[in-house]
DNA sequence: CTGTTAGCGCCTTCAC
DNA sequence: GTGAAGGCGCTAACAG
């Protein structure tokens, strides 16, 4: 922060008032005279007078500010979701301090405690992979017992009672795999990197129920856990050595298009050999070769109301009251090239 | 901001002590007796003591926070640069608080404006289009005049004395013309979304000269300038009823990416027929198909770099002295199976 | 060694 | 109408 700056002390020895004159002319406080007023404003206009925050939040106890926890800003979703969080945030007068955990639980155990300082009012968090895997969340309740809310979105979980916004996970993934299944396919295979997480499982179950409801006994689920992109070719290779594949479900974008690569490459032919079917609408998506169709995980969605929750609980403090919401929006299929649909 | 936290004042009550003593025995002050110091320490652990962070920075008149305005953060480049940043940051123990600007003059301008009130020491900022067309910088001057330093990456400009970090786009662009001639190209286009921008002006110029160089003057440049990636298809079409490709470089990522999948729904192979090159390295480039040669465009180390600039210009406050410094990074070439080099 | 005092910039009673 | 005083939580110069 400069020391350059105009404040109230100055703008008073300038105009001659007190600064308590100074700081009610400017609120347009009743008590002043219209006159004094004028020649304050014009004076603070002048010298281009901006109230300190810092001071005011002080003063005020809080700091209009919203620390945004995300595992991985590269990830199209979650740049879009952060879009969506500043968009939102912004037309309420708040700003973000974003944080990036790398889906690392130390990291995102301290970013919590660097800004759990009086650096923010409260936290909008999509939980790190490595923290399902610990199941450790003492840092975000911590957090709340502090007095400072939490808002999660996409990546949530039960132990920690919060506001939360998702995608019915869980249902996205049941249609697709219906899909595939109503179009023809009858070995349909999930392919998951996000297997450590709460989207994660839910997707695995959507797919494993549609099968069993569909197929009744006469297809088993086959789930590919990637562990890491690195061995996505290896792993992959080897799955097809013993596995028929004619469907894919992939739990996110960059998957479903290394599958789609891959079997390609293989001499697959997407769509007519092979329907692959991935989570995320991002960039990769529709600029694909052939287009992947995908689950539109509406990400800016995601982030709106994630911002909204968060802000409404701290300019509600009568909302203390813990009922604690959980919104859950509906997801659509983008059709395109890599399936092929009646 | 809660009101349950821990305060000085509650902590010097509580141990008996005054508030300095406590704050000096925390700050491991040698005037403070051992004994007196474990004491206040340990009441201070118990009851989860953290100073309060605005208090401090309005004592201090700084905030450990940087203001970061890009244009877009879905560009897949800027999400990169934007994780270098926050990298960096973070290693300093600085916050960033991210703003979008949406390539809008006016939401930099609010953007700036907004945290130049005491909520941020600095600004690390990349022009948006608008401002770039409007050549209207006084929002950026206002917060250096104010002793809010600035540092610029990638979209810069002269009319801002200011650190900034590029990469070599003049050259970058020369390099990748040259490149695709010696292969054989007669006939290289230059396409370009970002027309308005200094590093999109480099990069033509870059061409333009790579051209006149090496085929003399049997070769015209020729620009197409994309004013929206909604007119992509109708624009490039209408651009190949009169004229000849048989290369191409393209300003982004996503143009060299609609590019080739344009000219392979035209008939035309790649890189048999046509050779294509695209700015910035993202994700797109090596899941397409072909994969895309790109430039590689540094992002993580233009926001490492941007990130360094601003904090050592905030932490030097030496470094008043008006030397400011213009770092240019090296890019390179990674060759994909968009393009044919012997 | 410890405490008093003052002040960062703001707002808000409460006197005058 | 205006101003003096106090306090948000913290640090630091200065007394004791």
């Amino acid at each position: 922060m400069s020391n350059q700056m105009m404040t109230l002390k100055k703008l008073a020895e300038l105009s001659n008032f007190s600064v308590s004159t100074v700081s009610k002319a400017l609120a347009d406080n009743p008590e002043i005279s219209i006159k004094t007023k004028n020649k304050i404003k014009k004076l603070a206009e002048f010298y281009n007078y901006k109230p300190n925050i810092t001071a005011k939040n002080l003063k005020e106890r809080k700091t209009r500010a919203i620390g945004v926890i995300i595992p991985n800003i590269l990830a199209h979703f979650f740049a879009k979701v952060l879009s969506g969080i500043e968009k939102e945030a912004t037309e309420k007068g708040y700003n973000i301090i974003t944080c990036i955990s790398d889906e690392s639980f130390e990291k995102e155990v301290k970013s919590i405690e660097m800004l759990a300082n009086g650096s923010v009012d409260g936290f909008i968090i999509s939980v790190s992979k490595e923290t399902f895997v610990k199941e450790n969340y003492k840092h975000l309740q911590g957090a709340i017992d502090k007095g400072l809310p939490i808002s999660m979105f996409d990546r949530v979980t039960d132990k920690v009672y919060c506001d939360k916004v998702v995608i019915n996970d869980f249902q996205s993934s049941y249609t697709a795999t219906e899909k595939l299944i109503k179009s023809g396919c009858k070995n349909v295979v999930f392919v998951t990197p996000i297997h450590h997480t709460s989207v994660g499982l839910d997707r695995v179950s959507g797919y494993e129920k549609a099968l069993k409801d569909i197929l009744k006994r006469k297809g088993k689920p086959k789930v590919l856990v990637i562990e890491d992109y690195q061995k996505f070719t290896d792993s992959f290779t080897e799955f097809l050595k013993d596995n028929k594949v004619d469907g894919v479900v992939a739990a996110d974008e960059l998957s479903g298009i290394y599958t789609m690569n891959l079997l390609i490459g293989a001499g697959h032919r997407v769509p007519e050999d092979v329907s692959v079917i991935g989570f995320t609408d991002g960039i990769l998506a529709g600029n694909s070769n052939p287009p992947l169709t995908t689950v539109d995980q509406r990400a800016v969605e995601l982030g709106k109301v994630a911002a909204n929750n968060i802000i409404s609980r701290l300019e509600d403090s009568q909302k203390e009251a813990i009922t604690y919401e959980t919104t859950v929006l509906e997801t659509y299929l983008i059709e395109r090239g890599s399936t092929k649909f009646k």
